[in-house]
DNA sequence: CATGGGATTGACT
DNA sequence: GTCAATCCCATGC
């Protein structure tokens, strides 16, 4: 079963914490989730703090609906909407560890290394094939769909720290990485990679 | 209606 | 480390 859309209508950095571990799959694509950020309309990095617009409406829509959108003309990324309706807030999923499909993954992404199928938020889309289309389809009733933490991620040990690629709010500490996980986006400075590896 | 910037990636030096 | 690619849409004239 999918997680129930009152999992997302929580506090968006609590979401963006329990959703690590948990799982995301696309058409028979899967990875389990370990990396995430937060966005909240109460800070300028958030597409939502401009407030309510067409582009935005999903943000202050319903929990548990994806948000997904074009970055730089060419990547679309995902998110999770939180906190709603009428609070703009959403997790964007930044890695998976792949999980299932992963030959497709292959495929659909022409790369060779397993890390580099989903290192980012970019990246990760393109491996589970979601595209624009799917923009405001919701996480638990599909086509995409996010699962509960299984075994092994019952309480995953985390690292926080400020979010990547953004020029504003940039000191909020609001990324989210599994501890160790070879699979993030960016990795943290080798001292303090040191102190978390498994 | 024209313009500019962005939550990125990959290729190249 | 640097840089271009390329689309959506908010903003301003």
């Amino acid at each position: 079963m999918a997680l129930p859309p009152s999992f997302y209508d929580r506090e968006v950095l609590e979401v963006a914490r329990d959703l690590v571990g948990c799982v995301v799959e696309h058409e028979g694509l899967a990875g389990v989730i370990v990396e995430t950020e937060a966005y909240h309309q109460s800070e300028p990095a958030a597409h939502s703090f401009v407030g309510r617009t067409a582009r935005t409406a999903v943000l202050f829509g319903h929990p548990g609906q994806a948000y997904i959108y074009r970055s730089y003309g060419i990547h679309a990324l995902l998110n999770a909407v939180c906190q709603g309706p009428d609070v703009g807030a959403a997790v964007l999923i930044r890695a998976l560890q792949p999980l299932e499909g992963v030959a497709r993954m292959h495929a659909l992404r022409g790369v060779a290394r397993e890390v580099d199928l989903c290192n980012g938020p970019g990246k990760l889309t393109q491996a589970l094939a979601i595209d624009l289309d799917l923009h405001g389809t919701n996480l638990y009733e599909g086509p995409i769909l996010i699962h509960p933490r299984e075994d092994g991620w019952a309480d995953p040990e985390l690292v926080v720290g400020p979010r990547v690629g953004i020029t504003k709010a940039a000191d909020l500490p609001w990324r989210f990485c599994a501890a160790g996980s070879r699979y993030v986006s960016k990795p943290w400075p080798p001292g303090l990679r040191a102190t978390l590896a498994p």
